[in-house]
DNA sequence: ATGTCCTATTCGTCATATAAATGGACATTA
DNA sequence: TAATGTCCATTTATATGACGAATAGGACAT
């Protein structure tokens, strides 16, 4: 049974008692904690976490809207299956990330970047304006010039990769862009792990001087290779599990 | 303006009172009702709709929840930039292409479909175990059996697709089946009109058979085409608009 | 021109009461 | 027995009223 304190939820998320709650539930669910046992009642949770019941309804209407919990009458609320949790909510891709870190998590992630980004790549080597060009040889750039390594570059490159994904023009893609900033900067403390890739700065070069030659195959491969060296680090340090994966993208 | 009463807010959805002005509000908000001028207040939505407030800020949650809107005390409730809805959730999908279906946003769509679903087919060849390639084959054969047209196909349609995205084994592509899902019912009335394409049992076959051989290549090459073809129609339907993308796919 | 303070507005939170839905127990009936 | 109807307890759903907290924007002083 999780217990907090309204002060602790106020600094949970930094935000207000509903969006604190929001936030430790969907930590605690994700977790697992509620696995083998029924989630609490709304009175129940007001109790625990010392707030009002309308604050739990409002924050259990918000797990509901990200399809982690579904609520009724005489029945409860009751934990959705993972299947139809929302993974594409930044809440619950944190939450997820946070939390039970697995390096299983981190391959289907960068399976799921590998088909994205060479797409969009490709797209927006046909499609992206000016504006957007300039936005990709920027995040270039600001990588070179961190090269001191750490969080700057590590920031660096998500902009670099949330410019191409805006430059495909298509709002699918570029859906994505929050989805691989919280992914990736989740998930710093294990590719800081994997050293020596995210400094691969002729690789990146290679993709925007495709896209701004407008060579959409060109930025495609480029792109398709950049995420697949990262898929092969993370199969080498795990190779039982990667199955033939591996294999087939060489 | 928008106003409604308690009842047709409890046949919108179909749930309650909450979930039936969730779903008029989403409509409202991505068709652009408050764009000009400012989301109402609390009290203003409560009146409006014949509520109480209880359920207008849970219904607003729920939006906040998804990324349509942002509130703040003093300012009020602002419906947020379009690039920050979160378009993989399933109501906000169904709300965009509900409303006047633009071929753009369906190109847009299966642009997204080409860059998963070959992917996954590919995953699905590898890894899907002896149940997931059994729901394959069913989606196939029931696809054969509705030679009949109409709705049944389009069912199983979706069922075939949603099949090889759980064989995946990837949660992230798994998570498409309810937008592949979404997206294909919405669109219905509209890909009908591009007939012809849906009847493509032998394609289908192909993918299945490759998945089954246990030959990713192969599988992600046939999915690849099976989208592409879609992505033609499109294309063909309002040539002027695809940009030099249907060439770069032949 | 700039900084400080005030105030009205709006969301945030709490408390309480009543309605609606539903699973189960129990009684009824063919 | 088996099917069906009735009632009850539990939990969410809804309504209402009150007060607190935060802040945008104006009034005012410097």
């Amino acid at each position: 049974m999780i217990e907090t304190t309204p002060a602790e939820l106020r600094l949970n998320l930094g935000r207000n008692l509903t969006h604190g709650l929001l936030d430790a539930l969907g930590r605690a669910i994700v977790t697992g904690q509620y696995d083998n046992g029924a989630f609490p009642t709304e009175a129940e949770l007001a109790k625990q976490h010392g707030v009002s019941r309308s604050v739990t309804r409002e924050a259990v209407k918000m797990l509901t809207a990200k399809g982690l919990v579904s609520a009724r009458p005489r029945q409860g609320t009751i934990v959705q299956p993972r299947s139809s949790w929302n993974l594409f909510d930044t809440d619950v891709l944190r939450w997820l990330l946070n939390r039970k870190f697995s390096l299983d998590l981190l391959r289907q992630f960068n399976q799921l970047r590998s088909a994205i980004e060479p797409e969009a790549a490709a797209l927006a080597a046909l499609l992206a304006d000016d504006n957007e060009l300039a936005a990709i040889n920027a995040g270039l750039e600001r990588m070179k010039a961190a090269e001191t390594g750490g969080e700057q570059i590590l920031e660096a490159d998500i902009a670099f990769h949330v410019a191409v994904l805006k430059g495909s023009k298509n709002p699918f893609f570029a859906q994505f862009q929050d989805v691989v900033a919280t992914a990736l900067r989740s998930s710093i403390q294990f590719t800081n792990r994997l050293k020596g890739h995210s400094a691969s700065i002729p690789d990146h070069a290679a993709v925007a001087h495709a896209i701004v030659k407008r060579q959409p195959e060109k930025a495609r491969a480029a792109m398709k290779k950049l995420v697949s060296d990262v898929l092969d680090l993370i199969d080498a340090a795990e190779p039982e599990k990667s199955g033939k994966a591996a294999a087939k993208r060489r």
